[in-house]
DNA sequence: ATGACTCGCAACTGTACTAGTTACGGGTCA
DNA sequence: TGACCCGTAACTAGTACAGTTGCGAGTCAT
């Protein structure tokens, strides 16, 4: 993997749409204006968001964003893994050399403990949900 | 941090020190062997790893690359912060709108959250060592 | 001294990914 | 019908990494 700031990103949004929820639905161009980015940077986020049935979107005037589950039920881990695709920690770009022991072996040996940390970090996102972070920024912003 | 191929030759050639120690040192090129790279490659990711101190060079003929704790003493931990340098979730690129509510603070709440995450990654690949994988490496390779 | 050997490092290239931007098609609603 | 908003393709610029070449400098045996 090669982590891009889409899961600041993405944890930013949907942060946005718990604080809005229940009044209208948020376009994509007033959501970019609090990320300060462009409208399709956003809508091309919310769709990883969107297959990850996190969110769902509805078009026309008075359309919009709106987050599908509560704040309280989505976790970091379910944010992360809708939005960075890749491995943790990619392995050889290209294969090492079989005639030596090591590099025979050395890619199994290292998927394994790769996959204990992956799920070792997992667990700990899971401990944090979007509401968390709300009831965070509710704290400080006012 | 962009997380790299980097983790996982720095780990493949550690392991592969500890394999040939108490042998003649290995040369970048007889080690870019095993890896299936060039050994310029391999020399610039060595000298990360020494000024971690994990390893140290010797030139002229006969010279080469020496493990310098005992694999035991290495953890994948110790690599992890020798090799990836940057921050493991990246933040905004461009910094969120002030004058959002959301936008001032998210920054703040996350930064602790991905500190603690980052801790919790560490502290699984702080139960792994070089010599888990030499063992490994020896189990698989006969 | 000489020459083979090895690391150290700068410079350059190709590739890939991300963010940002423009443009336009298509569905929705008053 | 027209304003609104999403969906998506296409393009650009910036950045990071892996790979490669070239050359300087130190080391060792003879």
């Amino acid at each position: 993997m090669r982590p891009s700031s889409r899961f600041t990103v993405a944890i930013h949004v949907l942060t946005l749409l718990a604080y809005g929820a229940g009044g209208e639905p948020m376009t994509s161009e007033y959501i970019a204006g609090s990320v300060n980015t462009n409208p399709v940077v956003i809508r091309r986020l919310l769709a990883l968001l969107r297959r990850a049935k996190l969110v769902r979107s509805q078009g026309g005037p008075g359309g919009g964003w709106r987050l599908v589950p509560a704040a309280r039920d989505i976790t970091l881990r379910q944010v992360f893994r809708a939005v960075e695709s890749g491995d943790l920690f990619p392995l050889h770009g290209s294969a090492p050399n079989p005639r030596c022991p090591v590099g025979r072996t050395i890619r199994a040996a290292l998927s394994g403990h790769y996959e204990q940390a992956r799920r070792a970090l997992e667990r700990d996102l899971e401990r944090t949900t979007i509401d968390d972070l709300l009831q965070e920024v509710r704290a400080v912003a006012r």
